[in-house]
DNA sequence: TTGGTATTGATAATCATTGTCAATAAGCAA
DNA sequence: TTGCTTATTGACAATGATTATCAATACCAA
């Protein structure tokens, strides 16, 4: 296994974080990079991709993969459960919902197939209403 | 609305369904285009793309994404239900599975938002047991 | 403070996928 | 069947997100 190699408290990441805290929305790691660069920061975009990677692999911020391959990214409150959403497939606004029972119903079926190391993705995605609108 | 445009029946759009129906596994566009140069077909992979594009729009064919963007297909059985799958992040061998409830659920929750147009994606991940043993 | 080493950033490289466009071949009408 | 219209094809260039490279820099433990 990989023992958590502890990451350093660089400026760079401080200043990652911060702008995940600030806005609770999902974005690329080219668009954090944009916020990030409007504020007058001077971190590299292959800096965002490296931190934005590490905190989705120790679970401090949420990750999921677009249709187009995308990867999107946001931040994790502290102490929230893993969670999953509902997303508009064309402007990205996503909510937060709950899925009764899945984690566990998931987990015993996994363990009737004989998996382990479990992980899972429920995406439902649509069309927000303003979206709806706005594509007849 | 896209009102469907029918696609022709081409040689390569044959050869590229019956790589689909002969085997069961989710593979990429490169995968499959590979599997047909062996059966010395003569496709090209940017047809391969196109043809498996459109196949997953009309809904002939299951399509996933991996964590890594890579998209893959595979056939769907005529007359089958949407499902849903359990996949080994190693080895990718897949298990259909059944999700109870899941659709009605997942249709009256989205309609509570105001979302139309509905899609959604459900993958269980995890070590199956081979790669789970071949993994310490 | 200092040394060892993880991290950074500019940029090149990768890799899946899409666009381009002339050549080809479905499918329809006569 | 023949000819014609137009979707489809395929080789290859282009795109776009992400990753690798590597010298310079900055954590942080001693």
């Amino acid at each position: 296994m990989t023992a958590a190699p502890k990451p350093r408290q660089t400026r760079q990441r401080t200043e990652i974080l911060s702008a995940l805290a600030a806005a609770g929305d999902f974005r690329s790691a080219q668009q954090w990079h944009d916020v990030l660069r409007h504020e007058s920061s001077t971190v590299g975009l292959a800096t965002v991709y490296r931190a934005l990677q590490s905190l989705a692999e120790s679970g401090e911020v949420d990750a999921v993969v677009t249709d187009s391959g995308e990867t999107l990214y946001r931040r994790c409150e502290a102490g929230e459960e893993h969670h999953h959403h509902l997303r508009c497939r064309r402007c990205g606004a996503a909510e937060e919902i709950d899925v009764p029972d899945f984690e566990d119903w998931a987990a015993k079926l996994a363990r009737k197939h004989g998996y382990s190391s479990l992980d899972h993705t429920v995406e439902i995605t649509g069309l927000c209403t303003v979206c709806a609108r706005s594509s007849d």
